[in-house]
DNA sequence: AAAGGCATGTAAGGTGTTACATGATTGT
DNA sequence: ACAATCATGTAACACCTTACATGCCTTT
């Protein structure tokens, strides 16, 4: 299994070729940088996606001592991504790894299609307010204090907001899809915003 | 410094004696189980704590070879724990380490005096706005695709739903507070609920 | 005496961070 | 020629996870 930060640059990658200074410079100047944007983390990650062939990094300035890539998917590449787009989400997802969930959403766009994005919304609507129900649960033991059940609360108040974001985001991205139906039916893959 | 789960222990320690068993089944069985609960991290770490002086374990069932052990805080401990606890906050904090501010509001009971309580409620709410404006920003930069505004927007939601939470956790801390003035003036320290 | 919960611990492995090192290119 | 920025990489270290090992105690 690939990390967040692993997905996060298939993800990426998939979008348009990058090198790795590029991303390293989205990670840091963009709220991706929640998933870690370090050198240190981002190279070796290439380097193991490569060699996993789900990435091949074109060389550029070949010859040299200080080479540049750029990065594109290969077909396993944008098999594993989708893969893991479309994974079944679980309330441990929601409860652990609520970012990943958030990071997968960002990077669906263009890879899953619209009933897709569509049914990924609403299960992570319903295990956000699934998740808080559970955390209801904690607020009546006994032997809570209050600043415990204070910061329970705030967990709950977070989730019944994702909740309701994914509602917004159902109506937003219906509207979207519809208006690019009536536009230009063709046009997918590899595409990027100018 | 010391890491996120290493405070966490200092003040559940500080609200009783614990043994590591006793920590760890905090850990898996309550939300924070967030800042990880494995035996792997926890024993090791109450090692940490104990050789730099922070925890004391008095072992009860000693001169077997599976001593049990009790921790407490020492003067240091509690005096690292109450430092942690009033650290400055910054934007930073907010935007990568959210969960550790929610567990010092958390372990500040009983250790911070009411009016610190309440800075930091009001701080809190304060970087929480300060950082949703900040994602804000990232909003209107050109070549945002659909489904990163959209998560953008989720982020700015939650931030601000965190920002509304603290508001109230002043009035409910505030009202608790002359509650308990008025019932028990003293009694402080080293209590915990029934 | 066996089972199950109490209780502590270690070893291997993975992943990230910080700090550093180094080379290439472009603009002044 | 120099500085700044582009661009890639590594080494040391910290910390956590999983999986396992082991022993104590209580109940049946």
């Amino acid at each position: 299994m690939l990390t967040s930060l692993s997905y996060a640059l298939l993800g990426l990658i998939g979008q348009a070729p990058r090198s790795g200074y590029e991303l390293m410079n989205l990670f840091r100047t963009t709220p991706l940088g929640r998933y870690s944007g370090s050198p240190g983390a981002i190279y070796p990650a290439l380097k193991v996606l490569e060699t996993s062939r789900l990435i091949h990094g074109v060389v550029k300035r070949p010859s040299t001592l200080r080479p540049k890539r750029m990065y594109r998917l290969t077909a396993q590449g944008r098999l594993a991504l989708r893969r893991w787009l479309q994974q079944p989400m679980t309330i441990d997802d929601a409860a652990f790894r609520e970012p990943e969930l958030t990071l997968r959403f960002a990077l669906m766009e263009g890879v899953l299609d619209d009933k897709a994005i569509e049914r990924f919304l609403k299960d992570f609507s319903a295990i956000c307010d699934e998740y808080a129900a559970s955390i209801e649960g904690h607020l009546k033991k006994p032997g809570m204090t209050l600043h415990g059940r204070l910061a329970l609360q705030g967990g709950i108040d977070a989730y019944r907001a994702r909740a309701e974001w994914a509602k917004r985001a159902i109506r937003r991205v219906r509207a979207e899809h519809s208006r690019d139906g009536s536009r230009s039916d063709k046009q997918r893959k590899g595409q990027r915003s100018p």
